[in-house]
RNA sequence: GCUCAGAUGGUGGAACUGGUAGACACGCAGGACUUAAAAUCCUGUUCCCGUUAACGGAGUGCGGGUUCGAUUCCCGCUCUGAGUACCA
């Protein structure tokens, strides 16, 4: 028989499906191997060619290892609570939960006819209740717990009011709010039980505060900071605005050195180890406070060159600042009011467009250099952020630009403080030199001077040094139905953790997916929904709740006592390798690195990162064809269409058109016309007697009409095609358009893999007899080709290495058992179907491919005895020669010298020097 | 602006530690088979000059450098993509 892929791949999906072919053990005495995918959110729309990318190189290096001998867990599930379905369930009044489920079924169908390994008895799906009712324990922990800096770890709140029952807050060194009281034991034991919870609360790592949120009208929710893009909604693209409300909040900070530190022991692309440390975003400088003058209150500021403090001329706060109104005097009230209002109007995107205004108004108060006394005036300005250390800052203009410019511009000082400091046009911001007009820092350097400041503010308490983070803690709470219910109620308007015996809390049922007429969210519809002691919270979690554990599920999916059992987490430890999109490096990557250091602290995992080895996958574009309407004199369409390469001489309109009936960029015009009914009638200005398409790379999407979906190329080419050709395309970092061109060129691979095992008439037919050296070394060349390829994640390279070693078989007539078993097992992560096919047609044990041993390399096919040696004249190639790989540097070069293929070259010079590298290449030098 | 990644034929890409640039595939051209087409197979295909051919010259974004030898290393620049942005 020909090679009929699609009676194979039918075949033996099924055959995988109904024997459990890839079920993973959780004790065995093989090592264990843990490769994971990003799951997906099941969206509407399907999987389209750039999402099985990732699956399918995460697919090839599963069963490369399961080869090798590896238990390799390869799972798959559904990051199932979100947004779309619940706005669908808004539109159309759906249940989300039907809607996710049908969608779940579409991908399912998707993924199985793509011939993935992966172990299905292990699914997760973070919307059902077996699920979620873990991430509502997990986040009962972080209630319950707080973090230690002395141990740097988090602890058991009840050791903390053991030591408050005790020692009272004396002695506490916690990540904590910054109004937490001071009190002995005595007055703790003598606090209500509200003032108690009140206080805890401070240092709980999740816990509620007021906070300015990122709130989106229009979906009726708060958005985290890597939900937003340039002010509007990453998903939907709505408007947001800042708004203050009550929230709860994982203490995400408590973590920020250990998840900035451990990105130096994984193996992730250092642009993503990049993002997440501006993310994270340390800097190392110093507090200082500014008393004010004629007041009780105390400017607190951030600064990275505490150094320059006596070049301070002014000092600036944000105009959210707390103390703004306080400190504005009578006379400047007016000016300020009308300055924050200004403020207001702008849009965030205003302000990042207009970065070079410089605006700002006096408050008329006047603050005090806590080092020598100096009045100095303060000022308020939007270019300083109320969400970013103090929301204040001392303003250096000799050193800082900003600052310079602001001096310029409302005529403040400008004070050099370095003796090498060129300040006439800009600020100069150097460390070089030796201090000037600064006091008792004078002509010490800039090593000296710092430590010289530190030291001095500490001795008088006005300031120390401090290390300050960009990151905040992460808003845990969204106002949507479609998400795991908080496992909290209130009492007299404080939170208390419901019991772990009424895990999981149910989202309960309501009649409509929308706020409340009071603005409540939508639990707050539901009936019938309280706990006996108070009311339930009615936000929910957020997306990334439910994905930043996922992986640990997998590892026991179905156990109901724990999220997942101590043998089971201490036999797969941690992903070995995770294969993901870039996009996630600020929130899935870093939320999950975060639970799961919590996770360890609280002794319930081993590793202190999770995600070992990481590969993004490229973004696969979409490519977009049209044709060219023509216009008629009066500027109105016509029915006529004119080739790509004639558009210059006509007046055209370009129309997307449906990639799948164009190929090569050549039009189908039966298709066209047949693809809507105003084109039925269509007529072609054709070149060469073809219409061609014009191209552009967009975006991969349903309205340009240029999505490739996975499950046409399946039916048309089979999905062993599909597979090898994603992976073709090139190297799975890479970004690119999709382009089928080419998907031919593979399957005409497979099907000449296939002949290599049957006659011309398609009968099977595989000799015992024994190989030709040439025949083993094809063979040998590809194993060890095949080998380092998939180390280093290089699969477009080996499916090339597939085909010639193909071409040199089917030169060789090579049809021996010998060579082709081997070249079954080899191809089998790429091509499972074909192989599995194959293996059984060789008459072995069917369904055992996947757990064959995977060939030993032997060097010694590879041993040649001699070799063409490139002969190059000053670096450049000019003839081959055959030598034995036998000769000794100093008689190939005897040979090449004298040798009358080399004197032709020669014109009758003399050498001045020969380089020989032994099975390289000669060099001769004239 | 800052950070990171990248630039190789008509196209996707290969060349792994400095050693024959363009593997493999698509496309294109020519040919075989066929009444014809599809499919399949064979040959050619970096560019320029020249030509039956051998051969000659140029060539990995641009300009320099190191080296016997550079797509690979170093310096400077251009462009493209991604992330980030008044971060004190």
């Amino acid at each position: 028989m020909d090679y009929q892929f699609k009676e194979i791949e039918k075949k033996w999906q099924q055959f995988w499906a109904d024997n459990h072919t890839f079920k993973a053990e959780n004790n065995t005495d093989k090592p264990k191997y843990y490769v994971l995918d990003m799951f997906p959110y099941p969206s509407g729309a399907g999987l389209h060619v750039g999402h099985p990318l990732g699956y399918i190189a995460s697919d090839i290096f599963a069963r490369y290892k399961r080869l090798k001998g590896f238990n390799v867990l390869h799972p798959m599930g559904y990051d199932s609570f979100g947004l779309p379905a619940e706005q669908y369930a808004i539109q159309t009044g759906q249940h989300p939960l039907v809607t996710t489920e049908d969608n779940i079924a579409t991908y399912r169908r998707q993924l199985d006819q793509i011939g993935f390994s992966f172990d299905w008895s292990r699914e997760v799906r973070t919307s059902s209740p077996d699920y979620y009712k873990w991430t509502q324990w997990i986040f009962m922990q972080l209630f319950n717990s707080w973090y230690n800096k002395d141990a740097d770890k988090a602890a058991p709140i009840t050791e903390l009011v053991a030591h408050f029952e005790s020692k009272g807050s004396a002695g506490i060194n916690a990540v904590c709010d910054e109004d937490i009281l001071s009190f002995t034991a005595e007055e703790w034991k003598a606090f209500s039980e509200a003032e108690q919870q009140t206080e805890l609360l401070k240092y709980r790592l999740t816990y509620l505060r007021e906070s300015t949120v990122n709130w989106c009208a229009a979906l009726g929710t708060v958005l985290a900071n890597d939900e937003v893009k340039d002010g509007f909604s990453e998903r939907g693209g709505y408007p947001v605005e800042q708004k203050k409300m009550m929230q709860w909040s994982m203490r995400i900070t408590a973590y920020a050195q250990r998840l900035l530190e451990g990105l130096d022991t994984i193996d992730w692309p250092e642009p993503l180890k990049e993002m997440q440390r501006n993310w994270i975003g340390k800097s190392v400088g110093a507090s200082v406070k500014f008393p004010v003058e004629n007041s009780s209150e105390v400017i607190e500021v951030f600064t990275t060159r505490v150094d320059t403090i006596f070049g301070v001329t002014f000092v600036v706060l944000a105009p959210e600042h707390e103390l703004v109104a306080q400190l504005t005097t009578p006379e400047q009230k007016a000016t300020v009011e009308e300055y924050i209002a200004k403020t207001k109007k702008k849009s965030e995107l205003d302000r990042m467009a207009d970065t070079k205004t410089v605006s700002g108004a006096f408050t008329g108060s006047y603050v005090l250099n806590p080092l020598n006394g100096e009045k100095i005036q303060l000022w308020i300005a939007d270019y300083v952020l109320a969400g970013y250390g103090t929301g204040a800052v001392m303003a250096v203009p000799s050193g800082d630009q900003r600052d310079y410019l602001f001096a310029k511009h409302f005529d403040l000082p400008v004070v050099q403080i370095l003796d090498i400091q060129k300040i006439d046009t800009e600020a100069d911001p150097t460390k070089e030199g030796t201090y000037i007009n600064s006091d008792f820092m004078n002509g010490l350097d800039y090593k000296a001077g710092t430590a010289a400041v530190i030291a001095k503010l500490e001795s008088i308490g006005s300031g120390k040094a401090k290390v300050n983070f960009r990151m905040r803690d992460a808003i845990f709470g969204r106002q949507r139905y479609w998400g795991e219910p908080v496992p909290v109620y209130f009492k007299n308007g404080l939170p208390y953790l419901i019991k772990e015996s009424e895990l999981p809390l149910l989202l309960p049922e309501i009649d409509k997916y929308l706020p409340t007429e009071t603005g409540e969210p939508p639990l707050g519809r539901a009936t019938d929904w309280k706990h006996a002691e108070g009311e339930y919270e009615l936000s929910t979690m957020p997306g990334w709740a439910g994905s930043s554990w996922y992986w640990y599920r997998y590892m026991d999916a179905q156990n109901e006592t724990d999220f997942a059992s101590k043998e089971a987490i201490d036999y797969w430890k941690a992903v070995d390798l995770y294969i993901g999109g870039s996009e996630h490096a600020t929130g899935h990557l870093l939320y999950s690195r975060f639970w799961n250091k919590f996770l360890k602290d609280i002794g319930k995992t081993p590793e202190e990162e999770p995600f070992k080895k990481l590969i993004n996958q490229g973004m696969i574009q979409g490519r977009s064809n049209f044709v060219y309407r023509l216009i008629d004199a009066e500027g109105k369409g016509t029915n006529t269409f004119v080739s790509h390469g004639l558009i210059k001489e006509y007046n055209t309109s370009p129309i997307h058109v449906d990639v799948n009936i164009v190929e090569n960029d050549v039009l189908n015009q039966a298709k066209f016309k047949a693809w809507r009914p105003d084109f039925a009638e269509a007529e072609f200005i054709l070149e060469n007697g073809k219409y061609v398409c014009g191209v552009e790379i967009e975006k991969m999407s349903k309205r340009y009409y240029n999505v490739v979906n996975p499950d046409d190329l399946a039916q048309r080419y089979g999905a062993d095609t599909l597979r090898m050709y994603e992976m073709f395309l090139g190297p799975l970092e890479q970004s690119k358009p999709w382009n089928t061109n080419g998907i031919e060129g593979v399957f005409k691979f497979l099907r000449k893999f296939w002949k290599l095992f049957h006659d011309a008439d398609f009968n099977f037919n595989v000799s015992d007899a024994e190989p030709t050296k040439a025949e083993f070394k094809s063979l040998h060349k590809i194993i060890q080709k095949v080998e380092q390829d998939i180390e280093r994640f290089s699969f477009n390279t080996s499916v090339s290495s597939f085909m010639i070693a193909v071409n040199e078989l089917t030169d060789l007539k090579c049809n021996k058992r010998a060579i082709l078993q081997d070249l079954v097992i080899i191809l089998e992560p790429y091509a499972p179907h074909i192989c599995e096919e194959l293996w059984e047609l060789l008459g072995y044990t069917k369904g055992k491919l996947s757990y064959a041993a995977y060939p030993t390399f032997n060097p010694a096919y590879l041993v040649e005895d001699e070799f063409s040696y490139p002969i190059s004249i000053n670096g450049k190639m000019k003839t081959n020669i055959a030598l034995s790989l036998a000769l000794g540097n100093d008689e190939i070069e005897a040979i090449i010298r004298s040798h009358a293929d080399v004197q032709k070259y020669l014109d009758g010079k003399s050498p001045k020097k020969v380089i020989v590298v032994k099975g390289r290449i000669v060099n001769i030098v004239l």
